[in-house]
DNA sequence: CTAGCTATATAGTTTTGCTATATACTTTTG
DNA sequence: CAAAAGTATATAGCAAAACTATATAGCTAG
């Protein structure tokens, strides 16, 4: 292990692995790509198909028939785009968003044990961790959003 | 969004973006099994397919076939268990520890321009951070390990 | 209005990962 | 200690997932 790795890669290292370990006690075996696909519907709104498939890394083709397949489950609905017919604007329903948040909630509670002897301290510390980290992360989102090649008006 | 959302589920929350906005920021086709096999071993140390493969969330053969990949590019290498010759310990080569810490790497320039204007403080604040989580997550795989049925000597 | 461009859908193929099972070795038991 | 039962990995065959290529429909520029 490098000592003087930055603290940056330090920080995508222990997201990498805190995903894993989580996945790893729960026993769900429902594919991630839902769950990356509901995240970031949650997060960042409804969007197109195409913007969707590459928010979620994959082709577009791919995310077509995620999203056939969780529009037949309600999770998410297509809304037709008033400015452009071509397009579809996905965005998660209330059943969408509450199973994205029963899983969350799963997961956090198989964390649970790891965490649950933090000093107030600690815990403070890891507070103040998750507000820098909640702003720059809807910085980033934003950002790859507004990536798409779109005509200004 | 939750206001009264506890910590630990912020937390799963935000690795899980983190590692989202990684990935898409870096170009790499490499698939992501590849990477968790490697960081799994990295830190965890050397291990049988079996383990490799619970911990890694696939089946056994699925890991078997995986591994003789990795093997072919000197990534991994197999090692004959002499406390059971049924048994390989599958290690990584320091061709596999370079090729997962270039990723590293590359994963962390992709996220720095996000935390590029970070205050002293704020730096501080995810140093201590880091300390807490890397803590907790060295003990947690410690456990999932022990978890295999071993027999006790 | 036509030519070219863009958004999503479909078809067909490749890849990936699974279940079932075989093989080799270890452990338990009478 | 030999036979039976159990465990670790490997292989075979199949199912699921994701890709490339392309079709279809709608938009936009000249």
């Amino acid at each position: 292990m490098k000592t003087s790795r930055p603290l940056v890669e330090r920080l995508i290292i222990e997201a990498n692995r805190l995903t894993r370990i989580a996945a790893l006690a729960t026993g769900t075996t429902t594919p991630a790509a839902i769950w990356r696909t509901l995240s970031i519907l949650s997060t960042d709104g409804s969007m197109r198909v195409g913007d969707l498939a590459r928010a979620s890394r994959v082709t577009q083709p791919t995310m077509t028939k995620l999203v056939q397949s969780l529009a037949e489950d309600d999770l998410i609905l297509r809304i037709a785009d008033v400015e452009d017919s071509r397009a579809w604007l996905i965005a998660a329903t209330p059943k969408g968003v509450a199973a994205l948040d029963a899983w969350r909630v799963e997961l956090g509670e198989a964390l649970q044990p790891m965490f649950a002897d933090l000093s107030p301290a600690e815990t403070e510390t890891l507070e103040k961790a998750m507000v820098i980290l909640e702003s720059r992360t809807a910085l980033a989102t934003r950002i790859a959003q507004t990536a798409r090649t779109r005509k200004v008006a």
